[in-house]
DNA sequence: AGCATATATGCGCAGTCACGCAGATGCGCA
DNA sequence: TGCGCATCTGCGTGACTGCGCATATATGCT
């Protein structure tokens, strides 16, 4: 019973290795207050790098550079007009991760974190 | 009209600092493969880090730092029983980031990345 | 062409993270 | 009490990340 422990028991499911990278991957991108203020302005229309910028309280700069990776990632589309970038929101399953994700912020649980070892507490 | 852009146009709400932190943390949390798989384990039953670590395949040490950080932010609650301690998703949301997350994998469209900048492509 | 605006990109730095290793701690048993 | 097991914690290292700065590219206007 060195390394088998869970074969014998059939029920625990596990996702693919790619599956659970590219999931990570998107995560990551949603990991940064920065990328999460642009991405929530983005699910409510179309703007461009000086604007989000400024709602992000953000440097131009530092934006464009997280619309990148957020491009590359696909989470964010880009069209030119003239001199101007206006990015928005690739798909809706964007919009599900951050809703979900800034709805359980305002639900977290700590639960007083028992820290499992060390003495017992009362 | 420097500052002053998005102030004049009262569409754009903003969420609070505190809950983009929070949900940034969050997010950042789900951002390791590791991670992922012992929380999709736990999501389908309480387990102990020897057995979380083969089905992460990943070393307890290693395992067990990232159920400490996972418990200090409230997403895994450990109950300890002798010398084991099983672990469990603390609530409904994980489960719900969680799969969220795991389908936008299985539906991401990176859209050949058009790269805005840099001479036009066709 | 020349200039200004808007955005993108390359570079260096400081901060963070995941991992491996060693040692500590808690628990059960003889 | 002493031993073994399961787990936790501290430290060092390599790799990555976000930011600021300078620079490059793209578009519009005169």
């Amino acid at each position: 019973m060195l390394t088998a422990m869970h074969t014998s028991l059939p029920d625990f499911d596990m996702p693919n290795e790619e599956q659970v990278h590219l999931a990570a991957e998107s995560f990551r991108l949603l990991s940064d207050p920065t990328r999460i203020k642009i991405l929530w302005a983005l699910l409510q229309g179309e703007s461009n790098v000086a604007c989000l910028a400024e709602l992000a309280d953000a440097a131009p700069t530092a934006v464009s550079q997280h619309l990148a990776k957020l491009r590359l990632a696909g989470l964010v589309k880009g069209r030119r007009e003239g001199t101007f970038v206006y990015y928005s929101a690739a798909d809706e399953h964007v919009r599900r991760l951050l809703t979900q994700g800034l709805f359980h912020a305002d639900h977290i649980d700590r639960g007083e974190d028992p820290s499992i070892s060390g003495p017992r507490r009362a």
